[in-house]
DNA sequence: GAACTGGCTGTCA
DNA sequence: CTGACAGCCAGTT
């Protein structure tokens, strides 16, 4: 299965109001030092998609599209989901309260195995 | 197949 | 706590 086909499956299942790093997608999918090119993969994705792109962020909890339409638009998506911003425009991933998505190993691998099944029927 | 391109990241000032 | 920088990786020319 390709690679970004398994990004988006992956990010597809990150639940609302939860939100994964571009650095912790490539780990959970055993790409070392793939942050970049998840970014890269969600930037293909455009706006139009069923893939909730929004869920994926910077590792500081910060919003990292250049693009300023295209941030404030994943900044809106996020707040629907009930996701707080602090006034430096960032997010709370870790301790008490965080928003960071923790999928435990078999988590990720039965993912990954159902979506790698149904595509080859 | 080489070169280019990024929604990144850890590190060091 | 911001800011600059050099690696790193899969997709697309």
């Amino acid at each position: 299965m390709k690679l970004n086909r398994r990004v988006y499956v992956l990010v597809s299942h990150i639940p609302p109001g939860k939100v994964l790093t571009y650095g912790r997608v490539a780990a959970l999918l055993e790409i070392p030092d793939g942050a970049r090119t998840v970014g890269e993969m969600m930037h293909q994705l455009g706006q139009d998609t069923d893939v909730p792109w929004q869920r994926v962020i910077n590792a500081q909890g910060r919003i990292s599209i250049k693009d300023p339409i295209g941030a404030q638009e994943q900044r809106r998506r996020l707040e629907s989901e009930g996701v707080r911003f602090d006034s430096n425009g960032r997010v709370k991933l870790e301790g008490p309260g965080g928003i960071m998505w923790l999928p435990s190993q078999w988590e990720v691998l039965d993912i990954l195995e159902t979506a790698e099944r149904s595509e080859t029927p």
